[in-house]
DNA sequence: TGTTGACTCTAACGTTACGTAATACCTTAT
DNA sequence: ATAAGGTATTACGTAACGTTAGAGTCAACA
């Protein structure tokens, strides 16, 4: 249980802002004291980084409101989907900084920019990522009226689980051969693909996720629960996938 | 000389934001036409640019009218500046990112995030950033009063021109050698450490800007003036660079 | 035990950057 | 010359807090 201040120097945001929160309730403490103070607990940290994420896509916040406290609200599915948007997101910087390299070294050569040019990676409505995450998150998954194409029931997750668990064991059985082998690579494929039917991940985001699974003792501890050093051989087979696949 | 739906349209911004934008003195067209339509020039077009950059960043409008109108406004150190800004925050959301891919793996695997951990990208007053740029532009840039340190004077950018020139001529006469030679991967250097003195390129954003050589035919057309192909063969070379200094 | 200093509360008005009408004039294609 | 679509001004609305202001709370130190 923590005060205002602990979880806005924690998040970086203002008192003002969490009382705010409270005010129009979106997120309300889970307990106060008998001097009214708000007490967070962990799940209300929970929900605030949900928040955040959305309010980084720049979600309104009666919009954020309506989508989290919605019964049909899937965590999971919401992770994937700001994984996806903050991609996007990336992607436009990405071209922003290089409108602003060619704008220097133009200027240095006296070349002209077209007015197109200028402003490439300013134009936000040009790209799906609003319009897809309001179709998205706006009506699917607001409209209960709406059927839940693309959402998997718990059925599907446990299925898909187990599928999860089935690559991890053909790998950890591969695990002493060479990462880049044929059979490697075929089992280190199905990994690539299910993770993409879940959150569409790009090759350099795939090799980063590898990485990812022997920097992070907590997940290589998970991992290796199928056998002795699978994640560093995870790693690699998947750092030679995103290589070759490229 | 364009009206204000064909701007708006261009950026990617609303006719209502240009007009207040008219309205609060910060971007005037320069003309306008008997019957009072606003016809924006391609000047106009380019301080629009600037702001835009300097919105990205989440500069309130009042500073930005503040920052362009001053005398000492110096247009090639702002994008230097915008340019690292913008790295920084694509760096904040790369951390988001895996900070999404921590959430979703622990959540499989049933860990436990530290509150530390989840809300890692979104603390932006911890990072240099705002505080930074402020100090930068804030104070540097509109106090006249303080020392410019760090700007360069008209001398200064002349002898870096001629600098710059010097190593285009010394890349031009090893164009015939590998771009992989010692001598090659020195000129090379010189070429990565002036424009570090500018705008503090990373090394790979160094490497794309070598792509970027031959991607865009005014870059190469201006590069191979001082001899045909050296464009080809100084994208090769950084790639080199980049690629062996990691 | 009293007193500070840092923290917390509610209430309420202020601010930024536009959105959203409403009303009226301008321009261009048919 | 008439309709469709663009543009102008004026003005009120709104979202997401910022910013006092006044008062109570808490932990530690004198």
């Amino acid at each position: 249980m923590m005060k205002v201040k602990e979880v806005a120097d924690l998040v970086g945001i203002s008192v003002r802002t969490l009382h705010h929160y409270d005010e129009i309730g979106l997120l309300s403490p889970d307990a106060i004291t008998e001097s009214g103070y708000r007490l967070y607990s962990n799940n209300n940290l929970e929900t605030l980084q949900q928040i955040l994420f959305f309010k980084e896509l720049d979600f309104p916040l009666k919009k954020i409101k309506e989508i989290i406290k919605s019964p049909t609200f899937n965590r999971e599915e919401a992770l994937f989907m700001h994984r996806k948007l903050l991609l996007e997101k990336r992607n436009r910087l990405d071209v922003m900084i290089r409108t602003i390299d060619k704008t220097i070294s133009y200027t240095k050569g006296e070349i002209q920019m077209s007015n197109q040019e200028k402003f490439e990676g300013f134009d936000f409505s040009q790209n799906p990522y609003e319009q897809e995450a309001r179709e998205r998150w706006g009506d699917e998954a607001i409209d209960q009226s709406k059927a839940k194409v693309g959402k998997m029931s718990k059925d599907e997750q446990a299925a898909m689980g187990e599928k999860m668990n089935e690559i991890y064991r053909n790998l950890a059985a591969l695990r002493h051969e060479s990462p880049a082998s044929p059979e490697s690579q075929a089992a280190i494929k199905k990994w690539y693909d299910i993770l993409n039917k879940m959150g569409n991940y790009s090759l350099e985001a795939f090799k980063g996720l590898g990485q990812m699974y022997v920097d992070d003792e907590r997940f290589t501890k998970n991992i290796d629960q199928f056998g002795e050093g699978l994640a560093a051989f995870m790693r690699d087979a998947m750092a030679v996938y995103a290589d070759t696949n490229q």
